[in-house]
DNA sequence: TGACTTTATTTGATCGATCAAATAATATCT
DNA sequence: AGATATTATTTGATCGATCAAATAAAGTCA
């Protein structure tokens, strides 16, 4: 073909005006029926698209977001941000939407990138993740009054129910809740826990809903609670060497429940009583060594960012602390149950 | 901040006219050093950030490129496009270039998206990955003239050396020869293989690595080397199966290679004299797990990916067939050695 | 110095779409 | 029917940058 067709070509073939052209892919509803046909047809033949940049030069909206992809993925559960942009990009598309990738060293890098493609229009909104206390990401486009949503609450004092600060994030507390109640109602009584250490506020939350369920419960006393508990920093080495303490401090288990799908895995290392293990983040490690595991589901939270960072660029979030609808959406995780079929029999010795 | 300024602002503020500021920016050279220090402090001062949906519509060029994200990670081994993607992404930074994501549910469909970006000028060319023999999207690229590389050569009867088919590739064969010679030099003689079955091309590929280096070698029997072999298609229990197949055709073993991170955690699992076993893929599985892999190199591959597109762009390849560059690249991977750290001493009774 | 080349800078037009306002066509009402 | 309200369509201007061609300034040489 020699060049794409602009609306000009389709108003000529059409018979009809350049601007009526534009109003039925914009506002078919003002087009009379039988014109409208008729510009449709020709826009069928022709081949005819309209040209991006140049919609978004005069409309002054990019109809693009633009989301950072981390440094490194630097353990298993990186994957949860791919599941996480794959969903994302996928249903940004049916509304119209393009996801723009970048990269930054350091939140200090970050907030330069996230200036840079806003100023040059090349983005209408971010999606931030991996949100931490005192984030100063989030600070610098609110006093920018740059539209964002973050997967991700603010943690630490910041205001979770900030009216400039939309999130969505998953219920970690509702996960492991679930999965304690999961091993409950399985017959479990005596369930351990392996953790972070508390200076991770999401590995708290998740902490709280094994602690909550299990108090509720009262299957086990205040002190065999404290010895069912192991904490150690993220990894597998560190997750068998937990298991191996967590057996050694509370005596015969039921079933443990990890903050991450590494330490699940390390735990499975050192579980020769086939102890049922639960992880967190339902990675593909955890699909392929049959682990159960709490699945973040990434398509809902996806979903949910979308239709708060839509609603901004509609509704002037920004301008208007007077609406009421909900500046932020807490997704329930779903429980994985898996049986330990990769593990052969001949290795439980 | 009432609005970004725009050329004519900064032009004003220095006292040139819009073209020298255009001048400074895209072709500093033809501008006198004076003029130009006063244009960019103008720029500085102000703040100016060039429109890219404006540049873009003048230009007609885009610099985006376009990569679909993969439908689902169904493996360890998706984090292999992970790695790369981020890789492209910051070195596509450093060249003034974008990258935006789309999906697709089939490859008709992603011809279909291709086709959409293209028309719509959201992109210049795309990074196109997972190709298979009589792949139709490069066809369909090839015959609209659309700039791409794909990461992956051209299987089948494509043709390797096509001159409208720039692509770059991990060489799998020299990572399984390396990695054989590298457990060969260890003193290790009998080293089996578990690989895919002979459909899947680029296991094939692998599968040769270690066929060649143990035939140039000689320290076993043609029949041996048969034995030394079990073929099964990817999966954590698949390699725990095909261990113990192998473990009992082949009898003692000193190492064993396979062809991706899936297999070597299954092998792993039934591997009670600690055989050393080398992954590919080096997945964030392997490290937790703390086995060896042939890394692929991904950064290499996305810098020659680069390279070829805007070779590609400037070098007007589709219609100058005389250029004597080279029209692909095949990356050498790299063997990155571990010992099984995390793998405690009390599994291997 | 004056004619001529080379280098710097400016001016008007343009990329392809949408906005805002004007005009034309149709519907509604007394 | 005639005046008015409503709906449909068209026209000219504009978004912010770069291209192409014109003009101005500086440099070169006899």
């Amino acid at each position: 073909m020699a060049s794409m067709p602009t609306v000009t070509d389709v108003a000529l073939a059409a018979g009809v005006s350049r601007q009526t052209v534009s109003n039925v892919m914009n506002s078919p509803g003002i087009v009379r029926a039988d014109t409208r046909e008729r510009v449709e047809a020709a826009i069928a033949q022709l081949g005819y698209r309209p040209h991006a940049s140049a919609r978004r030069l005069r409309t002054r909206r990019s109809s693009t977001i633009g989301i950072r992809l981390d440094p490194m993925i630097d353990g298993i559960s990186g994957s949860v941000l791919d599941r996480f942009l794959h969903a994302l990009t996928e249903q940004a598309d049916k509304q119209g939407l393009r996801v723009l990738l970048f990269t930054a060293t350091s939140p200090e890098d970050e907030i330069i990138q996230l200036q840079r493609l806003n100023d040059g229009a090349d983005v209408d909104g971010f999606v931030l993740t991996s949100t931490f206390a005192g984030d100063p990401r989030t600070k610098w486009l609110i006093e920018n009054k740059i539209a964002f949503v973050t997967f991700g609450r603010p943690w630490g004092t910041d205001d979770v129910s900030d009216p400039q600060h939309l999130w969505v994030d998953v219920d970690g507390w509702a996960g492991l809740y679930e999965a304690t109640q999961a091993a409950q109602n399985a017959g479990a009584r005596r369930i351990g826990y392996i953790g972070w250490p508390s200076s991770a506020d999401t590995g708290d939350d998740r902490r709280r809903g094994w602690h909550d369920a299990m108090h509720e419960r009262g299957d086990v006393t205040e002190a065999d609670l404290i010895a069912l508990e192991a904490v150690t920093v993220d990894g597998v080495a560190e997750g068998t060497a937990a298991m191996q303490d967590l057996r050694r401090r509370a005596g015969p288990l039921d079933a443990v429940l990890c903050a991450s799908d590494s330490l699940a895995l390390g735990a499975m290392i050192a579980n020769p009583e086939r102890v049922p293990v639960t992880g967190y983040d339902n990675t593909p490690v955890a699909a392929a060594i049959g682990l159960s595991s709490v699945d973040q589901s990434v398509g809902e939270v996806a979903a949910a960012v979308l239709d708060l960072l839509t609603g901004e660029f509609g509704g002037q979030v920004h301008g208007a602390p007077e609406s009421l609808q909900p500046r932020y959406q807490m997704i329930r995780p779903r429980l994985v149950t898996r049986a330990f079929a990769a593990i052969p029999m001949e290795m439980l010795v």
